[in-house]
DNA sequence: TTTTTAATTGTTCTCGTGCACAATTTGTTT
DNA sequence: AAACAAATTGTGCACGAGAACAATTAAAAA
C-alpha cells in the first residue's frame, strides 16, 4: 500500500485525462475545467503522489549561484572551520549545478558592507550570510529582500528579517548550560566571572544573551552566589583582571578568546573556566586542564547545513525549516577529539 | 577554468566521434578503435569529466531493497529512535527508489538469527544491521559476503567481518569521558561503582569496552580511588547494591537500563550518577537530578546514517567511509532539550 | 570479386517532469 | 447557422546518461 511511485502519466491515465492537464492541476497555473480538476484532484488524495525530484531537477536544471559572505578566516580557525564545512557542501553539490562564491570580508563594518554590496551586485541566486554586525546588516538585507533573494543566516541570528533559515545555537540556552557546569564544578563560596571580549559588543546581541542564560540559570535554581560582568575590548585590558582573580572560583567566557585567560591565572590554577569554541589554543589548554570545558558551536555543521539547506531549496524546493538548532555540545579533554 | 559542466555530448563533438563511442570508453564496455580511444581519453583528462548523477540515477532507475535488522522497537525507545533514524532516511530515499523490509526480532539469539536469515531470503540489494548477538553473528555475515550482500552495522562493531561502514560510538572513549566526569564530580575519598545490566553479557563486547575505557582514564592519571564493578542480568537483582552502596561517591551504570537505580539510592542521594542514552526514564531522572549526566549515543543519527550512505552507495555509486564515529556527547539537564 | 563474418561506429529510445505549442471543444457574436 | 473568440485539453520535445539496436566499415573466407 503507498508502496509504489506513480507518475504523472499514471495520474493521467487514472482519471482519464492528459498529462497537460495533470500538470496544470499539480501546479494550479493555466485552466483546468472543474470537473477535470476534480478528478485528478482526487486521484492525487488517494495515490498521495510525490513528485520525482530526480527527473524534475534534470529538466529544470540550471547552474545555481550562490554567493557567501563569511569574514575572512586566513588566520581566523573557528570561520575557516565554517568555510570547511561550507567547502565540503559546496563539493557535494557542485555536480548538481550549484557553485559558490566567496566575499570574504575584514572584520570591520566597512569592509562588511562594502563586501556585502558585492554579493549582492553578483545579483545570485541565493545567499549565505554570517552578519557579525548586527547594526549594518538591517538595510542590506532589506536589499536582498526586494531583489527577492533568498538567504540563510549563520552563527549571528537577526530576528527582524526575513531571512531563509538561521542555523546556530540557542545562545540564552547555551548560557545556561554554562552556568550548570559551573556550578556543579566550582565552588560556591567564592564568586563567579562572566567575561566578555569583543571589540563591538553593541553588535553582539548573542553574547549578551548567553550572558543572561547564564545568569537566570543561577536565578531559577536560588544560589545566591556573586557574579561578576567584565567586558574587555582588547586583550591587553586583562591585565585588569589581576585585582580581580582573588576569591574567583570560576570564570565563564562567552567568546571563542577563552584561551587568553591562561596568561593571567598562573598563581590561579584551580579557578574553573568555561568557555566556547575549539581553535587550536582553546583545545590545546583544554588538554592541559588550563580550560575546563568548552561549548562547541558546531561551525563545520554551520557551514554545511547553511550550504545544504540552500542547495536543496534551489535544485528540489524542498522547504525549509525557519531555524536549525545545532546542539549545544559540551566538550572535555577527553571527548574533544570527536568533534574535530 | 573547470566550472563548466561538459555533458556526453560536448565530449563526442570535441573528440569528433558519436556519442556512443565516448560511452563506450567511459565505461570500457564494447569495442572501440585505438585511435578513437585516445582522442576521447584525451578530452576526458583535459576536461576532468564528472558524469551528470542526477541524469544517470533517472535513467538507471530501478528501485532497491534495504533489509533492516534491529530489534523489535514495540517496547523499547532507544531502538524505536534508531527506528525513527531509519524512517526518515527512508523517507527522504523513498523517491530515489529506495525501499526498506524491516525485519525486526525480539531480543533473543534464536529470533536474531532467524529474522537475519529471512532477511537474507529476500535477497536484498543491502542490509542495515544491530548485531547484538556478537557470537551469532559472524556465520550469518559471511553469508552476506557470499551473495555480495553489501550491509552497514550500527550500534555494535563486529571486526572480523567486511562490512561496507561501520556507524555508532567509539567505546573505549566513551567509557574514558565517563571517567573523566566522574572524576570532576564525585569526591576522591569513597569508591566508585561500574555496573553493567545485562543478560548476555558474552555477546557484549562493547560493554566491557566502556569498563576499560573507565579505568584506563583512572590509571592514566594515576588515581587510586578504587573501582568496583558488579554484573546484573536482571533488574532484580539490583536489590544487592544495598551493601555495596554506603561509602560509594559515584556509580557508571554502561547501559541505558540507567534510571533502575533510584528506587536503590534513595538514602543516598548525593551519589552521583553517569548512565546512558536519552530514554525518557533517564531523562526524567536527569532533570530531577536523580542522575547527574547521560552520554548520549545518538540513536538517531545511527539509523539515519545508517540509510543514507547505504543509499548514497546505491544510487550514486557514492564510495562510503569505513567507519563512522558520531560523537560523545555529553548530556545535563539544561541541554538535554537539543539532543531529543 | 563476391560473400560472409567481425570490428567498429552511429542512432534511437527510455527514464519523469515541465513547459511550449498544437488541437479540440465550448461559448458568444453577427 | 456561420464565424470567431475563449476556454480547455492533448502532444511533443528537452534535460543527460545509458543501453539496445542499426548501420557502416574493415577484414577474412569462398
Amino acid at each position: 500500500m503507498g508502496k509504489e511511485r506513480y507518475t504523472i502519466r499514471d495520474i493521467a491515465d487514472m482519471a482519464n485525462v492528459s498529462r497537460g492537464t495533470v500538470d496544470r492541476v499539480i501546479h494550479n497555473r493555466g485552466t483546468v475545467s472543474e470537473e477535470a480538476a476534480k478528478k485528478v484532484q482526487e486521484v492525487l488524495e488517494k495515490i498521495n503522489y510525490e513528485p520525482n525530484l530526480i527527473a524534475r531537477s534534470l529538466k529544470a536544471h540550471k547552474d545555481h549561484v550562490i554567493a557567501v559572505v563569511i569574514p575572512d578566516y586566513s588566520d581566523d580557525y573557528y570561520w575557516r572551520q565554517c568555510a570547511n564545512g561550507i567547502h565540503r557542501s559546496e563539493k557535494e553539490f557542485r555536480q548538481f549545478g550549484i557553485f559558490l562564491q566567496y566575499f570574504e570580508y575584514s572584520k570591520t563594518p566597512e569592509d562588511y558592507n562594502e563586501k556585502f554590496s558585492q554579493a549582492i551586485a553578483l545579483d545570485p541566486d541565493a545567499m549565505l550570510i554570517a552578519p557579525v554586525y548586527y547594526q549594518d546588516s538591517l538595510e542590506l538585507f532589506h536589499r536582498l529582500e526586494e531583489k527577492r533573494i533568498p538567504y540563510n543566516l549563520i552563527n549571528t541570528p537577526i530576528e527582524e528579517v526575513a531571512y531563509h533559515t538561521f542555523i546556530g545555537q540557542d545562545y540564552r540556552k547555551s548560557g545556561r548550560v554554562a552556568a550548570q557546569l559551573m556550578n556543579a564544578l566550582a565552588p560556591h563560596d567564592k564568586k563567579i566571572l562572566v567575561i566578555h571580549v569583543e571589540q563591538h559588543l553593541e553588535n553582539s546581541t548573542h553574547l549578551h544573551e548567553k550572558e543572561q542564560g547564564f545568569k537566570e540559570f543561577y536565578n531559577d535554581h536560588n544560589i545566591t552566589q556573586p557574579i561578576e560582568v567584565f567586558t574587555f575590548k582588547e586583550a591587553q585590558q586583562l591585565n585588569d583582571l589581576r585585582t580581580v582573580l582573588p576569591g574567583t572560583a570560576g570564570i565563564f567566557m562567552t567568546t571563542s578568546k577563552t584561551y587568553l585567560l591562561a596568561d593571567h591565572m598562573r598563581e590561579h590554577e584551580n579557578i574553573k573556566v568555561i568557555g566556547y569554541d575549539l581553535i587550536p589554543k582553546n583545545v590545546q589548554q583544554l588538554k592541559e586542564g588550563k580550560i575546563d570545558i568548552l561549548i562547541h558551536q558546531n561551525p563545520i555543521s554551520q557551514g554545511y547545513d547553511g550550504i545544504s539547506l540552500l542547495s536543496d531549496y534551489l535544485i528540489y524546493k524542498k522547504e525549509v525549516p525557519k531555524v536549525k538548532l545545532l546542539p549545544l555540545d559540551i566538550v572535555v579533554s577527553e571527548n574533544v577529539d570527536c568533534y574535530l
